[in-house]
RNA sequence: GGGCGAAUGGCGGAACUGGUAGACGCGCACGACUCAAAAUCGUGUUUCGCAAGAAGUGAGAGUUCGAUUCUCUCUUCGCCCA
């Protein structure tokens, strides 16, 4: 029999479908519009299978809703900028924008051999002029509303590379490259305002309905709303100093306050600059790195000032005030007050300093003595130690109470925190968006005017080791305006603001006047189904809705609260990974199996240690290169497997077995498809024509209700059901238009999973025109026969086959009859029946 | 430490609002075809038991005529935040 032959058909398919522009999209304000977006990749060089399995899914969906009359938009770019491009020009003297140009034609190529319904000519690529200057105009759109604005912070400095690295880049406190220990170090840096809109941000989570809820929380738990007070502490000691203001969510425990602690960026540290013994401290504090989670787990240090706090609540009791390396000036204040004994930071710094530990918490009123040796309490209680507020419940109660208090006699008023803190936009690297602002003689900060727009970024070839290469590019720095001299500003945008806005963009990709076109915009905004992979659940997604309320802020043409409608996270694809007896990593492509053992290719004697399933990477060599796959077994086949062993929102095992039983099912189908072909052409008659339009009619309701669902692992076996259905049923002798008419709409419903294939036998039939997904009729779904369940006390005992809607009476009887169920009713009385109308019986005894 | 989620055969996983647990696939076993093998096709496959039957969805309780599904406690694992 004839095989299917996947490489001329898919190749076939494929060009048909440029050719005739089938994915092109306009707007058509008659149509309704379906915007179905993953995200875009980065052209690291090849695609990995994360991206096949998230193009894949994103495809089923788009060519769904195209079947259903939408007008669907589906495009595809590129997030081009960069440090792999960057590193990647280091080593091999070559251009960041060769490299990438390069690696972006080879994945374009493969990402076509997918198959994949993309409009193409809606293509963009970030680290292109045309893109990036309208990103420098949204900058300065957003520098006139006030967004942005310049600041010192801390960085992490690689003091040998000369270079400022990212979080990720600092592992163990180390530069990943150059191994020295990092330091902070304070640089002006430039921010976008995202504070501005830490209420906005929160409560719009609420709305997003169709967005996956642990990523709602994620976003919520990073944001960070807390309520709490700012008290003011008088200060004894002092004429420098009055006052210090604290922020806290937990006022209620004031009366066992034992110190006063501030951040080393406090105002208040200029009355000590000249101190040696402070500047130590200082120096000590900076080789901490700038994480959270480092400054946590470091030892808690603290410089002790000459200055004392008074206790609001009783002005007999007064503190001691300490600069502390665990208080954050980004955080509220830049100061707090430490109550030992129910707050394990406090608690560690009091114990190494011997501070007083008093506690004002009590689990429980009747235990008279609670002790605080090393471990605080934080739970929840009662106030003891208290004076006035004694016996109030806390936190809640007391909370409240105390606040009231303060605020009465002006100690103190309300106040709510974010912990999220403002988007620091600079990076001092090449390979990023040129942000549009120069500095005059005197350094003060001005806008690059629009008509000189786009700041384009020079071409550099060769790459020095430390620093930032633009700070070396002097002639590009220099520019003269209105003949005065200006010096460019040379840090690059973070590429996160790349992907904030590329969704809009998406929408007219031309657009010449403006980032995009509002017309264009309104259409086809927002994007009704978002697709992509769980790590960029909190800074991508809450960047984007940013960026969104900032351009919609006092804008009358554009106005849009979230970008994204929809939101699916897909997970990980994973595989085995294998060491050799050196516990040197192994990839899948060195190892065969013989008499079901793993052992080496070059060395069959030796086993290969067989170790957990993880996410595929390059340092476990755990990947699997979705070239060759489709190159050996097809696109169809590839799309196939990776949809059918898990739902997509959870990590998939790939499987070598797996991907083989996906094409041969797509060779089983084929055969399928000649013989049904056969018998259309025998064009049989007088026969029962029902069953195969009941059948079908199931079948289109299940695989629409689970594309519905993102339950595309399911479809999978609702195809290798659908296959043995007809396998079998393709011996009776169906009329010709009964055969036809049905077997249509099977392979239509084929189309999202494995497109090429079932054009391909569409074609076969000469039914390739007026492809529209089929509807399902619910009254062919009703059964004449109904298999109900008789249970007795609970168990079940058997089944009685019978017509519907039969009447519990009649049921019975049939029981009765049923030697098999009747057997366990005898010389009993039945005291109870349940009875479910078509579904079961339950008869107690 | 806090938050969110998960746990079902040898494996990946099904099971609609509580109503036949294990769909479908992989693997395995047996059979057919073949000189033989591969491929292909067919049959079987939760466990114990010859069988009748019994047990069974991480553990323990609860609600219910009936719980993989709902409630509580615990265990383990994953993710996020610290």
């Amino acid at each position: 029999m004839e095989r299917y032959n996947y490489k001329i058909t898919e190749s076939k398919w494929q060009k048909f479908w440029e050719k005739n522009k089938v994915f092109s999209t306009k707007i058509d304000k008659h149509k309704k519009k379906f915007y179905c977006l993953e995200m875009f990749p980065y052209p690291s060089g090849k695609i990995h299978m994360g991206h096949v399995r998230n193009y894949t899914i994103g495809d089923v969906l788009a060519r769904y809703k195209i079947l259903q009359g939408f007008n669907v938009l589906h495009p595809m770019g590129w997030d081009s900028f960069g440090m792999p491009a960057e590193n990647a020009a280091r080593q091999n003297n070559l251009s960041p924008k060769k490299w990438t140009e390069t690696n972006i034609s080879n994945m374009k190529s493969q990402l076509k051999r997918l198959g994949l319904s993309i409009d193409w000519e809606r293509e963009i690529s970030t680290c292109s002029p045309e893109y990036y200057k309208h990103q420098q105009e949204f900058f300065l759109e957003l520098y006139d509303k006030g967004l942005v604005y310049r600041k010192e912070q801390y960085v992490n400095w690689d003091p040998v590379d000369q270079t400022v690295l990212a979080n990720e880049q600092v592992i163990d406190g180390k530069g990943w490259r150059s191994g020295a220990t990092v330091e902070r170090r304070k640089l002006n840096q430039w921010f976008f305002n995202i504070t501005k809109f830490s209420s906005e941000l929160l409560d719009g989570l609420d709305n997003l309905d169709e967005w996956p809820n642990k990523v709602k929380v994620m976003q919520k738990n990073w944001i960070g709303k807390s309520f709490g007070c700012e008290i003011k502490f008088q200060i004894e000691n002092s004429k420098d100093v009055n006052e210090i203001k604290c922020f806290t969510t937990r006022p209620d425990t004031l009366f066992g306050m034992s110190f006063l602690a501030l951040s080393v960026d406090h105002p208040l540290a200029k009355f000590y600059e000249h101190n040696d013994k402070f500047k130590d401290f200082k120096k000590n504090c900076s080789l901490t790195g700038t994480t959270e989670e480092s400054i946590a787990s470091a030892e808690k240090i603290g410089f002790k000032t000459n200055l004392i706090a008074i206790n609001p609540l009783d002005k007999n009791i007064k503190v001691p005030v300490y600069f502390a390396n665990f208080v954050l000036m980004d955080y509220g204040l830049g100061a707090v007050f430490g109550c030992p004994a129910h707050d394990q930071r406090d608690l560690d710094f009091a114990l190494k300093y011997n501070l007083e530990v008093t506690p004002v918490v009590t689990p429980n009123l009747n235990e008279a003595k609670l002790d605080i040796k090393d471990k605080a309490y934080t739970g929840p209680g009662y106030l003891i130690n208290s004076s006035f507020l004694n016996g109030l419940k806390c936190p809640d109660e007391a909370i409240i109470k105390t606040i009231e208090y303060l605020e009465k006699n002006n100690l103190g008023k309300k106040k709510i925190n974010f912990r999220l803190k403002d988007w620091g936009i600079s990076r001092q690297r090449y390979w990023g968006c040129p942000i549009p602002i120069m500095y005059d003689e005197n350094g003060n900060p001005t806008k690059v005017p629009k008509d000189m727009l786009p700041v384009k970024l020079p071409d550099i070839n060769k790459f020095e080791t430390t620093g930032n290469p633009l700070d070396s590019e002097t002639k590009w720095k220099t520019i003269s305006y209105n003949g005065k001299k200006f010096i460019r500003e040379t840090d690059t945008l973070d590429t996160f603001v790349d992907s904030s806005w590329y969704f809009l963009r998406f929408c007219s990709p031309q657009s010449n006047e403006y980032g995009f076109d509002y017309n264009a915009v309104n259409y086809w905004m927002p994007v009704d189904q978002y697709i992509g992979g769980v790590e960029h659940a909190i800074l991508h997604l809450l960047y984007s809705r940013f960026f969104t309320q900032a351009l919609s802020e006092k804008n009358e043409k554009f106005n849009l609260k979230e970008p994204f409608k929809g939101l699916f996270t897909q997970g990980m694809v994973c595989h085995e990974t294998y060491k050799d007896k050196n516990n040197n990593w192994i990839s899948p492509d060195e190892i065969e199996v013989v008499n079901g053992r793993k052992v080496l290719k070059n060395n069959n004697s030796e086993l290969v240690k067989v170790g957990a399933s993880e996410s595929m990477s390059k340092s476990k060599k755990n990947t699997i290169d979705p070239e060759k796959i489709i190159e050996n077994y097809g696109a169809d086949s590839t799309r196939l497997f990776i949809l059918s062993d898990s739902p997509p929102e959870k990590d998939v095992q790939w499987s070598d077995e797996g991907i083989v039983s996906a094409h041969k099912f797509i060779q089983k189908l084929w055969s399928l498809n000649l013989k049904i072909n056969e018998e259309i052409n025998k064009n049989h008659k007088n026969t029962e024509n029902d069953k195969i339009t009941k059948y079908t009619n199931q079948f289109i309701k299940k695989v629409t209700q689970n594309l519905n669902s993102f339950s595309y692992n399911i479809i999978v076996a609702n195809l290798h059901e659908m296959h043995a259905f007809l396998s079998k049923e393709i011996n009776s002798t169906y009329s010709k238009e009964i055969l036809l008419q049905n077997y249509k709409k099977i392979l239509t419903v084929l189309i999202p999973i494995i497109p090429h294939f079932a054009y391909e036998c569409l074609k076969c039939l000469n039914q390739n025109e007026n492809i529209v997904w089929p509807k399902y009729d619910e009254k062919l779904l009703i059964e004449e026969y109904v298999n109900i369940v008789v249970q007795i006390n609970g168990k079940k005992r058997g089944l009685i086959k019978s017509q519907r809607e039969i009447k519990e009476e009649e049921l019975l009887e049939k029981i009765e009859k049923e030697k098999n169920i009747s057997k366990y009713l005898e010389n009993n009385k039945i005291k109870k029946k349940i009875f479910i109308p078509n579904k079961l019986i339950n008869i107690i005894i």
